[in-house]
DNA sequence: GCCTGTGAAGACATTCACAGCA
DNA sequence: TGCTGTGAATGTCTTCACAGGC
């Protein structure tokens, strides 16, 4: 996962539910990969399977954009998204700061699946002076003092974070003070902004987190053999010292 | 966000709902900020406030793990973290390889926040001969010829994948052959997987379509403007009941 | 008095199932 | 006939508010 908004009370955003928005990237890059191969029409079913979700879903989602399909045949490929596009602001041109170019910071800088929707990195800044000038993704990364600068030269309103996670904070306060106004924080760290400011973070670890939990369950489901069985064994009163059922046994 | 289970029908594995699964990362993180600090206990609040979650939140997550804390007073750090920890499956040593060592794969090779957290990074993977042998993050590259070797010698379960996205699927399938049941996709595509596997995935792009879907928002109550128009494509005329110009303007 | 733990209420999201239209 | 669009039902998550123990 990733994700998590900061404030903005809840959906509202004009009517489309966050859990839908949170999907229309994810329809649209399988549409995308339909229009390349001049797929004209589309059906609920097939595109749900080729975005990997169910497709009673996928309607309710396009419903809250409006009427886009035709009954009895399907979805126009190429309108829909266009229409998709402009629901989530790609129509137009999105300049794009990325702050601190490890190794992720250049990953990110290289990575072609932001130019093609719609974002375009307007710089790459980095706060070591040895860096300044060093070409990356054939961009020349500049200096944290230029961070102001180039942010109101440029138009900036998303900027990346992918520094250390001591200097998120504070890069994450120059960049709102300079002007952005949406952040996507890489750093394993808990950002606060004022309000009217979005805040999305992407923890590579919290994913390999949960999946451990999940492959922790797996391991031990051998012993019990499901069934509706003997469950609960419940109400979970363990207290005290950390003594008692380690873990692989549901408890 | 990034995120995604496949299949596994729905939640609650044991108990505890996915979304506080998806939780205790956080708490994790910020407790262990705390337990670095020689902190010795913490209220919901103060933890709630460090981890970006309100406090009754906080609460019921941690009353689905069983009772830890203390009225009156609050959590004991140490405690919380260890238990925590054995409920995500951190107290053992998961061993992960790293398919596909481009600018990403490397990123995550040098991550920090893998190895502190019970996971051991076994080998990195990349189709590319060339890379045999380089070193990166102080380990050898090993080509994908020696990916079946790999895992069942290292008795690996959990996979990440950072190749392109062509790439992916095929890499995923031999992995799972392999006996991995954990996929981590960061791989700009769908991953079909049996029965029994459980894929997540990060979309870089997609959470930065997110904020522009939100960005927009605050910037364009001004309605009508909006340069291109609807690409040919489809005469389709949007029809619907109230089914005109949809998008752009709050009802 | 203070802070946890939790029923109950409410908000949100997903799924079902079918009416309605091409 | 086939597939969309959508109310209604169901399920999940969050928040409230307060009982209950320290």
């Amino acid at each position: 996962m990733a994700t998590g908004r900061t404030h903005r009370p809840a959906t509202r955003s004009r009517g489309i539910p966050e859990a839908t928005v949170a999907r229309l990237p994810l329809y649209l890059r399988a549409l995308t990969a339909l229009s390349e191969r001049s797929v004209p029409t589309v059906s609920s079913e097939e595109l749900a399977a080729a975005a990997g979700v169910n497709s009673a879903k996928l309607r309710k989602d396009f419903s809250y954009l409006g009427s886009y399909g035709t009954r009895g045949v399907g979805y126009d490929v190429e309108y829909l998204v266009y229409q998709i596009s402009r629901e989530l602001g790609l129509t137009q041109d999105w300049p794009v700061v990325i702050v601190g170019i490890g190794n992720l910071g250049a990953a990110l800088a290289n990575y072609g699946g932001f130019a093609s929707r719609g974002f375009r990195v307007a710089a790459l800044i980095d706060a070591d002076p040895a860096m300044a000038g060093t070409p990356v993704a054939g961009m020349p990364v500049q200096h944290t003092d230029e961070l102001e600068k180039i942010i109101s030269d440029n138009g900036v309103s998303i900027g990346v974070i992918s520094t250390p996670a001591g200097a998120a904070q504070q890069v994450c306060e120059r960049l709102v003070a300079a002007g952005v106004t949406s952040i996507l924080n890489f750093a394993p760290t808990v950002l606060s902004v004022p309000e009217g400011v979005d805040v999305r973070k992407v923890d590579l670890s919290i994913e390999l987190q949960i999946l451990a939990f999940h492959e922790q369950r797996k391991a031990g489901e051998d012993a019990a053999h499901e069934g509706p069985v003997p469950p609960v064994s419940a109400k979970q009163q363990r207290k005290g010292p950390d003594g008692d059922v380690p873990a692989v046994m549901p408890a």
